[in-house]
DNA sequence: TTAAATAGTTAGAATAGACTAACAAATTTA
DNA sequence: TAAATTTGTTAGTCTATTCTAACTATTTAA
């Protein structure tokens, strides 16, 4: 049974391999708050469990076997947080950190029975795709709202940050996943986005805009 | 905070001072599936913390803060296990081994979302009693139906002993706590009891009838 | 294209938690 | 009560995971 210890580490290198596909040691050691010679020691004995490929000074690369155990770790994740929130009353930025514990519970059946109870989602309460048994997860087709144009509709489907502070502020402008999105005019200069919505006209930043994954 | 191990022999040993006071270093070894000097150096370290009284030879006692956090660690377990059963659609048999890794997740507001959607459950489904969130817990009131006498007429309450084995035995005869039980022999050799219940006709060891807890 | 800055590595040490081997105390049995 | 058995302790080792300090390779900038 692989530790908590290195399925983080194997999470946080699979996440950077998605955005960045180049990943490096010192993303990985920000990411998990721990020194560089931590990851460094971890990376090569991720390289000795087939998970990683390793060469000294070389961008790490994630095996296909390494990409299909982060993902059923994601998918633990993911039908957590989604349980969290279909059923037992959560909200979507009280989450995270309850399912940054409970994806290393060792039991199939637990997975398997939310899952069913859910309904077999496809996506967690941040839009993001839940990877299925096998460690398959489906691409992101969504684009961010900050390379939209004045006139488009759109809807709002997933986001590109999750975190409490993002979240809540969404909360507060009452910006959900489904909110039916109009760009009403984009500032020029600092890419500013006036936008109306399920009522509310709100001017969001460019940072927030580039954040909101829409279709 | 406190690690899965600290958690585990702490728990051990609550448990063991609940059925015979004396709790021996041998004892904990055996419960826990270690060595004894694991258990040796563990109980040094729980001493060190405040959560044992030691003394080199003797017996070890538990401290209030002990006990105090040991219950709140078994209110953690027996928690899940009840939501497991009664929201999740779990057996009584199949709960314990999740519960023994979800009583280590650190999130009060996860075990209260539990304790509200299960209405505040005074017991989990094997009849013990749920400890409440200041750490206290309980008495069990209950005896052993093997005490009981021929023409008694008792409801099942409890268990006394709660291994997979045992409750698929208590499933495949139809034996759930709610159930009343009518004794209708006691053989006096070998204290086998012949008792009567919802239709059913059976003889039940002496050793089922001392783990059966009943009023 | 050399110098500075950044990124990655190695060596060595610390802590937690487990173990075996050897021994000592306490308890049981003869 | 003396011997045998059981129980508990100590010493020393091992692995996992983390760290700091020192160093090296790579990349960026002057
Ligand atoms: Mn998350
Ligand atoms: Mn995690
Ligand atoms: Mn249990
Ligand atoms: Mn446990």
């Amino acid at each position: 049974m692989n530790s908590q210890s290195i399925e983080n580490y194997l999470k946080a290198i699979f996440n950077q391999a998605i955005s960045t596909d180049e990943v490096n040691t010192t993303g990985i050691a920000q990411a998990l708050e721990v020194s560089l010679p931590s990851v460094n020691s971890m990376v090569k004995k991720l390289a000795g469990m087939g998970l990683l490929e390793y060469q000294k000074y070389k961008p790490l690369k994630i095996t296909d076997k390494g990409r299909k155990m982060a993902a059923r770790i994601i998918r633990k994740h993911r039908l957590t947080e989604m349980y969290l929130v279909e059923k037992m009353g959560f909200g979507w930025e009280e989450v995270h950190d309850i399912a940054e514990q409970l994806e290393h519970i060792q039991s199939p059946a637990f997975f398997d029975r939310m899952d069913e109870l859910l309904g077999y989602p496809q996506r967690d309460p941040h839009g993001s795709p839940i990877p299925n048994k096998n460690g398959q997860i489906a691409v992101q087709e969504y684009r961010p709202l900050a390379d939209c144009q004045p006139g488009e509709q759109v809807e709002l489907k997933a986001l590109g940050h999750t975190s409490d502070e993002f979240l809540k502020y969404l909360n507060s402008k009452e910006l959900a996943l489904g909110v039916k999105v109009e760009v009403l005019e984009v500032e020029a200069f600092d890419r500013n986005m006036k936008v109306e919505y399920s009522g509310h006209r709100e001017v969001l930043s460019a940072l927030v805009c580039s954040k909101l994954l829409v279709s």
